[in-house]
DNA sequence: AAAAACACTAGCTTTTTACTAGGTTAAATA
DNA sequence: TATTTAACCTAGTAAAAAGCTAGTGTTTTT
């Protein structure tokens, strides 16, 4: 039941950009050598983030990443969804068609209140909130 | 962040058992059988429970398995914690040394209050709960 | 003694995770 | 225009974990 590191290393991603001037250009290389992440492995991360639309990029010398919105407007629970791929805690709960016992399992609805425990805690936050409620600095 | 096949199977055990005529012994072959899991499987799974001591077990001719306590005094917090070995999001919560970068880390906090929110929803309850409040039957 | 049922160990296959290597493309600068 | 820089992309791979199987031992009943 661990988050994998895709999602730890993609959500420091987001945290450092965040946490750098407004309209800076961060290089990935800067965040994988300061975080002490693979670079190459960051990027395919981050190449999963871009369809959500959150991160702009400028290739080229200078070049680089920033948020493409203010971090108050990118929702933790659609990163996590992009990052982890699906949420929910067991998988007959995000592709119907994989349980042939649905109708006679015993724990689904559990799997079900549990899910939507989890995602009412990260459904209302945002990058902004994680930063100023949770973050040391 | 899947739970593991071992949590959902050791899970669907506990509310067989819990669903079973109180002081009815239940063979493990019984349920794997209606549950349709692999009975070898099982057997490592239900013994991983045993420390817990909310199994009885009878061996030989006409034995098997019944709670040793009502399922109103099981908690799934603990079970969760056997079946899944340690609730964690996150290694670096359970295991103190793991992680180097702990102090710098920007979204460790974050993590912790993750950790606290799933374990708020588990600590209160106990598998008479989960059968009460989310079996279909 | 035989059968039934749990208890345990070792190994094996498949899948996932985490990563590496090596290229391509776009933009800036010399 | 050539070079450099940094994002973009693909394919493969080693290690770990997950999920399971086979086989053997042990206890209890009949």
């Amino acid at each position: 039941m661990k988050f994998s590191t895709r999602t730890r290393y993609g959500l420091r991603f987001l945290v450092y950009l965040a946490n750098a001037p407004v309209d800076n250009l961060v290089q990935l290389a800067e965040v994988a050598n300061k975080e002490g992440i693979s670079r190459g492995y960051l990027e395919q991360i981050v190449r999963d983030l871009k369809p959500m639309d959150i991160l702009h990029t400028t290739r080229g010398v200078g070049g680089g990443y920033r948020l493409s919105c203010p971090p108050a407007q990118i929702n933790l629970e659609q990163v996590f969804d992009h990052l982890e791929g699906g949420l929910a805690p067991v998988a007959c709960l995000s592709d119907e068609k994989k349980c042939s016992r649905q109708c006679a399992c015993t724990t689904r609805p559990f799997w079900q209140a549990l899910d939507a425990h989890m995602r009412s805690f990260l459904q209302g936050m945002t990058l902004e909130q994680l930063i100023h409620t949770y973050n040391c600095k």
